[in-house]
DNA sequence: GCAATTTTAATTGCACACGATTTAATGTTG
DNA sequence: CAACATTAAATCGTGTGCAATTAAAATTGC
């Protein structure tokens, strides 16, 4: 039985997924060195871009990461001067990031990744729409579907 | 320009890939939990399960990480008694990876998983392999393409 | 046959990820 | 208003990922 039922690695959608983002990610890296980020940073900034001044929480719901991840990536872009973290006045647990000059001029200098690594992707521009859309779905009801296992504990069956 | 153009995080594939690369690891963590896995490790034996005593070259061509990464992940595997890491007595440079009697019995242990995965997924199971190949050939595009940044500059532009 | 090159792992250093815990501040409730 | 609960970040420990370097062994060229 296990012989016969051996799982094939590249049939796996997971896998596949996987393997994507770490492919992904060593292309931005090459795009992402000049500016000095790495990805998870630069998506970072992609969120401050759209609204300036958001809390650690808010970011970390915009970007499925929590604060373990966050406060030393965000001390690292302070560190390099992209942004400030500014603690509420009215509230003292949260953390606003506000976007420095420099945060706000990388805007600008970022603008031709998304292209850049368009370009690299290799598939139609209509498919990429498409298959975000699919892989976001996807990513949405693994998130729900996770948060039910840790009450039923797929025993039933 | 620089408001106009303000990527949009949510229609970016990259970030759909990223994001459900960390719910499945979510996901799987729950299901390898009681074997004492994390997914890259569960990920090495899958491998390993399809055929006993590769090298760590060549289970990095497979999932495409490094020694970097696998060295200490194996050394973890051999420590809870999955896995033995035998130097080649011809050539000592490479080490071959051995199935210890626990790490092929676990084989039928994990049989599960699979199964349990795709329950959570929430995705149709004929969807779920058009969007594994469809990823797969995302992922090896990518990876062709970031092996030529390396040589031309992407400066023509 | 031996020096130069190539190949294979290991090592090192840095940056995520995330569960779990802690700390501090704020709400809530009797 | 005091006890309790909730919330937001920070902290801690473990485990990836990966570039760069090192070390050892095999291969090649001459």
């Amino acid at each position: 039985m296990s012989q016969a039922e051996t799982v094939i690695l590249e049939k796996q959608l997971c896998f596949a997924v996987y393997s994507a983002s770490h492919a992904f990610t060593r292309a931005y890296r090459t795009l992402l060195e000049p500016l000095g980020l790495t990805y998870p940073q630069y998506l970072v900034l992609l969120v401050l871009w759209e609204r300036d001044g958001m809390r650690v929480k808010e970011i970390g719901a915009r970007l499925f990461l929590d604060s373990g991840t966050l406060t030393p990536l965000l001390k690292r872009l302070e560190g390099i001067g992209y942004v400030r973290r500014i603690r509420d006045a009215n509230d003292e647990r949260q953390v606003s990031i506000m976007l420095t000059p420099a945060g706000q001029a990388l805007e600008a200098k970022a603008a031709a990744v998304p292209k850049d690594l368009q370009c690299l992707i290799g598939v139609p521009g209509d498919e990429i729409g498409m298959l975000a859309e699919q892989v976001a779905k996807l990513r949405n009801g693994l998130q729900h579907a996770s948060g039910e296992l840790g009450t039923r504990e797929l025993e039933g069956e």
